[in-house]
DNA sequence: CAGTATCCTATCCGATACTG
DNA sequence: CAGTATCGGATAGGATACTG
């Protein structure tokens, strides 16, 4: 490993810190604006609690992030990206447009993948072009485990978005239904969202308005713009 | 470890691929115009045969290189970059430029540092600012290995450059003299190199014109003009 | 909830030796 | 020279259980 005899190659020092295994989606998950233990930990499901501790304090280690008590009622620590950690942000976001445009090995997708999408997607959603009212999308995503596979997504009058794995005890005012693997392909930009619905591969039900406006309020992974080769 | 799930994310795709222990070095020298399996066995000194030949065949399958017989005489393969793989520069570039403005650990620098440092500069110093004459410059490393002491830059005619651990049995026209921590300060762009001159830490000798000259002629590492912080 | 400690296993790397 | 095969040891990551 480089990190018997650390090298005095820049490219060498960086990647002693940045490769480790599961750093660079912590990074992701850093520079999307995460910031506690369990939001690392729910957008990355398959890392392990005592790895995902062992990193943040590697990278706190590093200087590219900062731990910090809680701003407000909650307990336990946040972390914060450094000025150094939100420099990194251009070798990840090259890292994932080179991702999307090369890697073409088909994932298993499973429960694990729907849950990191579904997290993102939450993230990502535009209430600003939605009324200002309080009602729930449902999201179902066919061919993964049952655990995963329903989820609502909770509109607050305040333009705050909520995600939940139960009913949030409201109508559903629209219903989303596709494949993990149509959703995969929309949510990456694959495939446009609205091919994907005349196509057939994307169903929705319910609420006209939500439904005509769906590519405006819906949001794609900040990857999905990469042009293709 | 990632690989055992394989995630639909982008970043964790490419990540698998490029984060492998070694590899960026890999893609570095091949970015740089390595070819040939001794010139990265040399650049990246403390890697094992074994290691690297499973990382060239890694990099291979993954559609970044391209396996072929040797062009001229040689026996061998030769290692070139896909399309693919040359999408990779901007990835490890900016790796590179983050790491030469935040990494502050001091490395110990040693033999293999001086090695992998002086291919790299055979390979960046600028010939054509110099006379169309065959000779010699001499660079002196203070504090590393015997071994790794002396190096010997043959400038031919036909502005081609050679590098020897042995006297080239010409006459050196120039000796340059520092330290290894000299050397990587100046190598990195971390100092000026008329600073380290000026200020004793950098000692020539020989040749009045080549010496006025050395900044055009000696050409730094690429990460050299990053700014810093 | 927000992590940490322990233990065990799998893997992966380097050393060495070997081959066309 | 240009790699590849084998082997043994180190290490790092997951599972599990635990704590404030």
């Amino acid at each position: 490993m480089e990190d018997k005899d650390p090298q005095f190659c820049p490219i060498a020092q960086a990647a002693d810190i940045v490769t480790e295994s599961w750093t660079p989606l912590i990074l992701r998950e850093a520079l999307m604006g995460s910031h506690r233990f369990n939001e690392f930990k729910r957008a990355i499901p398959q890392i392990s609690p005592s790895t995902l501790s062992r990193r943040l304090t590697t990278l706190t280690e590093a200087g590219i992030l900062e731990k910090s008590s809680s701003r407000d009622d909650a307990r336990g620590l946040e972390y914060h990206l450094t000025e150094a950690g939100e420099e990194l942000r251009p070798v990840i976001i090259e890292l994932g447009k080179w991702g999307i445009r090369w890697v073409r090995r088909k994932a298993n997708l499973g429960k694990h993948d729907a849950a990191a999408m579904m997290w993102d997607m939450k993230r990502c959603v535009d209430a600003e072009v939605l009324p200002d009212e309080r009602f729930v999308v449902k999201i179902e995503i066919r061919g993964v485990e049952k655990r995963a596979r329903d989820w609502w997504l909770l509109f607050e009058e305040d333009g705050n978005t909520d995600l939940c794995l139960q009913p949030p005890g409201h109508d559903v005012a629209l219903k989303v239904v596709a494949t993990m693997e149509t959703w995969a392909d929309v949510w990456l930009g694959h495939r446009p969202i609205h091919e994907a619905i005349d196509g057939g591969d994307m169903r929705l039900e319910g609420d006209r308005l939500l439904q005509d406006s769906i590519e405006d309020w819906i949001g794609l992974s900040v990857l999905a713009p990469t042009p293709r080769p």
